[in-house]
DNA sequence: CTAGTATCCGAGCGATAACTAGGTTTTCCT
DNA sequence: AGGAAAACCTAGTTATCGCTCGGATACTAG
């Protein structure tokens, strides 16, 4: 069973065509749907091209019309659950107290990864790299934006005595890689209300002038 | 270019068989080097069995004479650099003093991350799931014996008031994702010290009743 | 209605992957 | 030395993959 080896001829990891008819929407989700169905399933090996399109029910013909490569469906499903996390996120923030925002920001990261696991550990390890690369950068910088307003906001508070940004940058990845980890390797424990006791703390001790 | 598909029909991912002349032990390391610069310089995708055959100078007759399977050659790349990691980590580790040794945890993950980045990312992450789940599994179970230990030890000094079993696996997944996450988004963040000394100050924090 | 455009289709091409069969060479042991 | 076992290699076999191409079909604007 081979395997991409070259680097891909196409040059990037975005739409090959905007879907303008409500036809071709519909056929654009589907393959990004079918492409998330077979990776929570079955993993990132088994989703060739043809097996999207077969379980999408387009052909093949149709997802290269609007996918320039193989690659550009994940890094388009990346950005589409990037999206809705985010805005799920933001939806529910209450900035002005840090302990009901680190409390929110820790809850929905869990929540957010307990809803599928499998398709967020396959979106965060399997893909290639390069592939969502351009992805994950985007939306680190909308969190970092986020995590750097927030920080700003309360900086009197804060007991670290090092740059906001290396502050912000190290709470996203110390959540995010907690909570990836925990969907990857031990995803019975996400519903753990143990688990979401711990990371508050040991966020809110690390950060806070008084650990409680 | 294809893609594996079907599962294995080789069930295991062990050696296939022990090689016992020295001229075989040096195949073997070879091709688990081979696999590893593959690996480190092109990512999983381009890491075909022809490929590190020829890199390793060996034929693909030899490869499969003792890996069953492609997936078997990482999964006993990932067992291999787990113990020397293992390794380096209890032979300077000091368990009398649980702030010296919680800095020295912190530090050799660090290093060795930092030592290839870009292959123990890929280990982590790019390697089928069901590749390296069993080595994963054998290599947490060490490392909860070894943090187990570690707690209970100084189990009158801890803050937390939850079960130990938990508390390991929590802290043990808190730092490895940290370290690895870096590793895999910001490499270059691996050499500055703030790293090292907040994931220190975080773990002491939430672990020890007077954080600092 | 009709022309133009958006959309869809699927057979098939070229490449390469994983893996095997069967024979040759090297090492070990007595 | 000599035979057995271990190690090695060459030359495929089969399967599937990513992707293209030429044409059919549906939609829309005038």
């Amino acid at each position: 069973m081979p395997e991409a080896t070259a680097p891909r001829a196409h040059p990037a990891y975005t739409l090959r065509k905007r879907p303008t008819q409500s036809r071709s929407k519909a056929t654009v989700a589907a393959i990004l749907d079918a492409a998330a169905r077979i990776l929570t399933e079955s993993g990132y090996a088994a989703a060739s091209t043809n097996r999207i399109a077969e379980r999408a029910g387009v052909s093949i013909g149709s997802l290269y019309e609007y996918f320039p490569g193989k690659e550009a469906i994940f890094a388009e499903l990346r950005r589409r659950e990037g999206q809705t996390y985010y805005a799920e996120l933001i939806a529910g923030l209450r900035p002005e107290s840090p302990r009901d925002a680190i409390r929110h920001i820790v809850r929905s990261r869990l929540g957010w990864m307990r809803r599928n696991p499998t398709l967020y550990a396959a979106l965060e390890a399997e893909i290639p790299r390069r592939a969502i690369a351009e992805v994950e950068a985007e939306i680190l910088h909308d969190f970092m934006g986020l995590s750097l307003a927030f920080l700003t906001a309360h900086h009197d508070l804060l007991r670290p005595k090092v740059d906001l940004e290396f502050l912000a940058e190290f709470l996203i990845h110390a959540v995010s890689a907690t909570a990836n980890t925990y969907g990857l390797r031990a995803p019975e424990r996400l519903d753990d209300p143990q688990l979401e006791q711990a990371l508050v703390e040991m966020v809110e001790r690390y950060l806070l002038e008084d650990g409680r």
